[in-house]
DNA sequence: ATTAAATAAAACTATTTAGTCTACTTTTAA
DNA sequence: TTAAAAGTAGACTAAATAGTTTTATTTAAT
């Protein structure tokens, strides 16, 4: 990555925690030359408009979730080890993992009427996000960690939901209790699901 | 309501659409000037900023959904009919009740960095749906019709996230699906805590 | 080392923004 | 009925906004 490229980055990353706590119209354009110590004339260089810069910093945030969740994953043998990695990830929606907190829902509610490029973004991150979830609970059905009466797209579904509600609603309370609570349940409703080993 | 008033109201209820759907930060003076038929002048006889309109708005939404939830647990006897039409209210995120989806979720994520005192009414909002949801499932225990083993403010405060969640990624997925979902399962949930009648 | 291309700075422009002010019209209550 | 109060319009201002342009400096391949 030469000096250009690493400019254009650090622009990004830096623009990306300011849009992510005060929004994409709540950002200016100087707002973001102050963090990234930078100039018009560099910024431009860089990115033809604010939009461009604001997909961009999407895309980077978006990436990081990604990669996160998918470490995550990986990073555990059993479904429900796995499952109750990613709900942990969420724990402290006050400390979040990206300033700001969860961009999905940040986005989602400040782009589904008014940007439909980042909305479109949004909505593959979650999609890809719920077909995650749910490949992890179908392989461990097939591989007889859990009960079939458990249904993978629906569980991955509502943890999803309930994520991110517990973003939003945790953020403006003041307050982790509310995904604590949620995480514990969603944890014990999937255990209930466990098989005892054979 | 004198002549003043009602101009008044009428901007703070074409803002308040605006506001919602496209942010505080995205909505300038002009547009709300635009959509209330109205003028500068007109406009700071009624308010002193774009801000104390925000508020006004903010007051103005939430106040509608305080009163359609009321309505709608005062319109059915037992806890589970409540549970179950405070939970149908929110069936469709894709024609919500309010144009641009739910405020609370929309106004969360915009102002928990930017504007505490907006911040604080959505808070005092989450905390009295909670307590009333509450309130409800206690009421159903007490009278006999749900068992004890419910936690009342548990179910509750998931059942707060999953439906702020709910309206965030139904949105951004153009689907209501996800909602559905979770309705089906917090019903079947609260459905076998009911007691058989005595 | 040289030079063309890439990168950056900062002054500049045009537009939009929130908010003010003055003048005019409509209400409303005596 | 009338006059004071309330409401309304629209031109105006100052600041902020996104984006341009000109000029200078780096970088990297020759």
């Amino acid at each position: 990555m030469n000096k250009g490229e690493q400019k254009r980055q650090f622009i990004i990353e830096q623009a990306a925690i300011l849009f992510n706590e005060r929004g994409i119209a709540g950002t200016s354009v100087d707002d973001v030359l102050e963090v990234a110590n930078t100039s018009k004339g560099c910024f431009y260089g860089h990115f033809e408009s604010k939009d461009e810069l604001a997909q961009a910093a999407v895309d980077y945030l978006l990436g990081r979730l990604n990669d996160r969740r998918n470490n995550t994953i990986n990073k555990h043998k059993t479904a429900i080890a796995k499952i109750g990695a990613v709900l942990d990830n969420s724990k402290n929606p006050l400390n979040s993992y990206i300033e700001g907190g969860c961009p999905i829902v940040n986005f989602s509610t400040e782009t589904d009427d008014t940007n439909p490029a980042i909305k479109s973004k949004i909505k593959e991150m979650v999609t890809t996000a719920i077909t995650t979830i749910t490949n992890v609970l179908k392989e461990g059905i097939k591989n007889g960690e859990l009960s079939n009466a458990i249904n993978p797209s629906e569980f991955a579904t509502r943890m999803m939901l309930s994520i991110e509600g517990g973003n939003a609603i945790c953020r403006v309370l003041n307050s982790t209790k509310p995904m604590q609570i949620m995480i514990k349940s969603l944890k014990a409703e999937l255990a209930s699901y466990a098989l005892v080993k054979a």
